[in-house]
DNA sequence: CAGAAAAATGAATGAGTATTCATTCAAAGT
DNA sequence: ACTTTGAATGAATACTCATTCATTTTTCTG
């Protein structure tokens, strides 16, 4: 009986680091608002879908609000990390670089509907949640000011006249958001090539040289 | 005393037909989701904004969960009636549909904080209740289909071959997603002349003749 | 291995909330 | 004026759920 003897629990054990603890109960949140609705997922429905015990959050969390917005947090470094190792593996065009970023923004591990329940169950608190604003705020900051500066590069590089940076990476950025919605809403017609090769329509008619009809 | 008296209630006084009441109560739970959240709103939270009693939801919607269906419901159908209403009052020509659909999505009645709160609260249970998706799809699909209309009927009038009907469909209805997303995070930043520039960015892009330079 | 420390449990608590319903009240009919 | 009608009230009910904590289990340490 004692050998090997499986965990009664999940797959982690009785024992795990605090930090593994913490990183867990997060997955199992995000996995209850995405299949709930955040508005429904109670304390013991996380602890449940974690594998353990009805008082695990407050344990580890001290209180529900903390755990969803250490669940935010995670979430946007999460997605910080993402969009900074797409920078740094992309070609070294700037337009390379632009490209890789909306990719990043329609690949599976970003983009699907699990996911982006999490994203838009937070969005529709941001306006009475000051702490979920600012996390958003700070993500899609920085998600500007990097897109802003290469469409600087490539408008500086093309010559190009009919378009300001600011209106470039208005346009990317709100594309790209609204592109999750589709997903969001109708996973089921929803397609990630056409939705590619919406913004690349974008990109080749704003920045021609930089993104020619062969792509 | 009995001059004039003023009603002890709300404005709608203590009878009302059951279609005002309805659309009070209506109103209140979409000022409660933006003020405190999808989550956070309760019963009594609604009939306190419509100034009425404790069991008024439940004696006029039967249920919480039927209050919240009929309120997106009802958001669905105004933002469709508007929606009519902008092509109908719009020129003649395709193009200026168009420009009139897009200008609809930016519109202080439709994009403000208010609104946008309580689409994207409802946004964000869409994957944990079939109703809400239903109803958000099909005004998904209503707007695509018109849209896509007016792109093809642009293409063919252009001779445009730079671009699909479907991809610029695709790109414009994200665009408008995407900028309601960026009001309603950053309300104070948000700007609504440059939130149309990008949009009109695209289009001088893509439909040159149809939407030429000096707009 | 004994004892201490840390982690986890899960039953109990109590605050909050949807729902019910007996009663009150204003208007319309007679 | 009297009665009827049904909208509206708000106190009572039943239930859910976050939080607490005494106890148990596991790991660590000397």
């Amino acid at each position: 009986m004692a050998l090997a003897a499986k965990k009664p629990h999940s797959s982690a054990g009785r024992r795990a680091s605090r930090e593994a603890r913490q990183l867990q109960l997060i997955d199992a949140t995000m996995r209850c608002i995405a299949k709930k609705g955040i508005g429904n997922t109670t304390l013991a429905d996380v602890a449940s879908m974690a594998g353990l015990s009805q008082g695990i959050v407050n344990l580890h969390f001290k209180s529900k609000d903390n755990l969803l917005n250490e669940t935010l947090l995670h979430l946007a470094d999460e997605y910080r990390a993402q969009f900074e190792k797409a920078l740094a593996k992309s070609g070294p065009g700037v337009a390379d670089k632009l490209l890789a970023l909306i990719r990043l923004d329609l690949k599976p591990s970003v983009c699907n509907p699990q996911k982006l329940a999490v994203w838009f169950a937070f969005w529709g608190e941001v306006k009475s949640r000051p702490t979920y604003r600012r996390i958003c705020d700070d993500v899609d900051r920085h998600y500007d000011e990097v897109i802003q500066g290469l469409c600087e590069s490539i408008i500086a590089d093309g010559d190009y006249d009919h378009v300001t940076a600011a209106e470039a990476t208005a346009a990317l950025t709100a594309m790209t958001n609204g592109l999750w919605l589709d997903c969001l809403i109708s996973p089921q017609t929803w397609d990630r090539h056409a939705a590619l090769d919406a913004v690349l329509s974008y990109l080749k008619s704003v920045f021609p040289s930089h993104f020619p009809e062969t792509t």
